[in-house]
DNA sequence: CTGTTAGCGCATTCAG
DNA sequence: CTGAATGCGCTAACAG
């Protein structure tokens, strides 16, 4: 029985016959024998599955064309270091001591953490009972968490300066919603480069403070603020927090009229599935889906193999891609007008 | 020890003193105790998770929009059933012989099938070897397989009638790709509203026999392919497979500056989330995915529940969803001179 | 009503 | 190099 286990674990440093190693395939195979990975699992502590957590909230997660492109780097990466995962959802951390413990019984090694909210509640709840645990895409401010990001401040930047460097001056933004913390950093990249050039936010910088319910339709309105604005006001280029921000200020133009990239450049930040497929195809912040999984997944095994260990943070670089619809402004008088007022 | 095991369990019929009871649950919280879902698994010899099952192509499906809305359909309904969810995905089913092992080491109970090309090398590789199975939107004939789908025949009939319905003579299908069977179906609804309307579908139907690789420019292709058709021949409806090509069709259709719906009628299928999205909105067909997954997910336990039983086939209907992208044809000359010659 | 016993299927000692 | 014994943490059957 011992001597099965080794050959079919291929158990380094156990040295068998091969005359026996070939005896013991040919009767598993016969008999149709598949180890048990409960039994295996039950000895070894250990499962190789990691699970990732989304809460379950009135707009599902799942059903974001980001998270399309983060689950599809994380599974690959999973499958890559030999991990199978699971999905949990539905679980409110509301009542974070009940649920917690959901999270102990053995079926998953680690976890990753995708759009938490209350961070407060769960994460020292999870530190605290020592479960693996990496968060994504998202800031939490302890040295025992890793986590894995994307630089979002960065990235605000990088959106803007492009813009002013194709010549615009009026830069709108439209953030959305700061219920999660990307918006905030990508806001502030805008801010730093407008400041750096000596351009002012006001009034184009909008959103909505409290909910992302109603994201679709409400990014309209914003969009649509910024239009009402007089001609020789209304920005000519517009940063969006993501792309579906974006896709829906493509609508609004369309509906309005303006031609898109002419008469306004537009800039979204992901470069999800559906970036390629708007009209224009999407200028936007690329962010590196697959790196993102990766890195999360060896973070992730590092905190299984040593639990104590400090969390490691890694911040990823998003990247430009140019596409079709940002291009310099127009060079109408009224522009060149407000152009010379502003710097 | 026994005594804890029905606390815990609220084993019914069991009966323990109130005092007891309150002595484990006060021990239980002092130590942080949780029981292991591995050892209970193994002596129950079930785990209560259900695996999903995706094969891992060169264009990943988890990027697609619709799996988005099945996925969050099916995770729905297994929460509601106590169920865990493990992603499968990455093995090739080139090599079931091998990869179906994986299947069988007691991780999962059951699995629920997704995208599945090669069904005859699968499909009876999983039943010989008695693991519980539901084939997803897509159909194989084995009175042991159970399986659930959409009526897309049904659907693809709907479709073209709601076009006929509007006045429309001409209209025109882009299938996309004989792929996956889902395309097939809908196609045949379109043949069958056609004749029952005394229509025909040369030349308006189009599409791809042999991959799904580049659907995007593909769909682009053939849309084209239907505008170039001498304005009097040219379709003033297009019934699109899916809501992507439909997509990919509005989008062309722009470039070309063809007005939707006047000019032109779309309507898609699925209803994915990105339906409400467009300009216009997408008439399309609803896919019932929370229904989907609550029929997938139950068929399965039946499945776990009784290894031998015959498996139930269960096919669920399509809902016309009207939005803006149709609406009767243009009543030009050429169209009624086209209308008296084709009725 | 409660505690004792056995064994789920494996990997890891340790003798042979 | 191979096989027998042990125990992972739990639940089911049973005896008290």
């Amino acid at each position: 029985m011992a001597t099965v286990s080794k050959v079919l674990n291929d158990a380094s440093g156990a040295q068998i016959a091969p005359a026996t190693r070939e005896r013991v395939r040919v009767a598993a195979d016969a008999l149709g024998y598949r180890p048990s990975a409960i039994a295996r699992a039950l000895i070894r502590k250990q499962i190789d599955t990691i699970g990732i957590i989304l809460p379950q909230g009135n707009v599902s997660p799942l059903r974001s064309t980001f998270f399309a492109g983060l689950l599809d780097g994380i599974l690959q990466a999973a499958v890559q270091h030999g991990q199978h995962t699971m999905l949990f959802t539905g679980h409110v951390w509301m009542d974070a001591e009940r649920s917690l413990p959901a999270y102990r019984d053995g079926r998953c090694d680690g976890f990753l953490l995708l759009y938490q909210r209350d961070l407060d509640r769960i994460v020292p709840a999870l530190l605290d009972a020592n479960v693996p645990v990496v968060l994504l895409n998202e800031t939490y401010d302890d040295p025992r968490l890793a986590a894995v990001d994307v630089d979002n401040v960065a990235g605000g930047r990088t959106a803007t300066e492009y813009l002013i460097a194709l010549g615009h001056r009026r830069i709108g933004m439209v953030y959305g919603t700061l219920f999660f913390d990307f918006a905030r950093g990508r806001r502030e990249g805008y801010f730093q480069a407008l400041a750096a050039a000596g351009l002012t936010p006001d009034p184009y910088c909008v959103g909505d403070r409290y909910t992302n319910e109603a994201l679709w339709q409400n990014a309209g309105e914003h969009v649509g603020l910024l239009l009402d604005l007089p001609p020789n006001q209304r920005p000519t280029a517009l940063f969006c927090a993501n792309d579906e921000i974006a896709a829906r200020a493509l609508q609004v133009l369309a509906e309005r009229g303006v031609r898109v990239p002419e008469e306004m450049s537009v800039v979204g930040f992901n470069d999800d599935l559906t970036a390629t497929r708007q009209t224009p195809p999407l200028t936007t912040l690329q962010q590196p889906f697959e790196e993102l999984g990766e890195a999360a997944v060896s973070l992730l095994l590092e905190q299984i193999r040593e639990p104590g260990a400090r969390g490691r943070k890694i911040l990823l670089p998003t990247r430009l891609v140019t596409r079709a619809s940002a291009c310099p402004p127009p060079p109408t008088a009224e522009n060149i007008t407000q152009r010379s007022q502003l710097s």
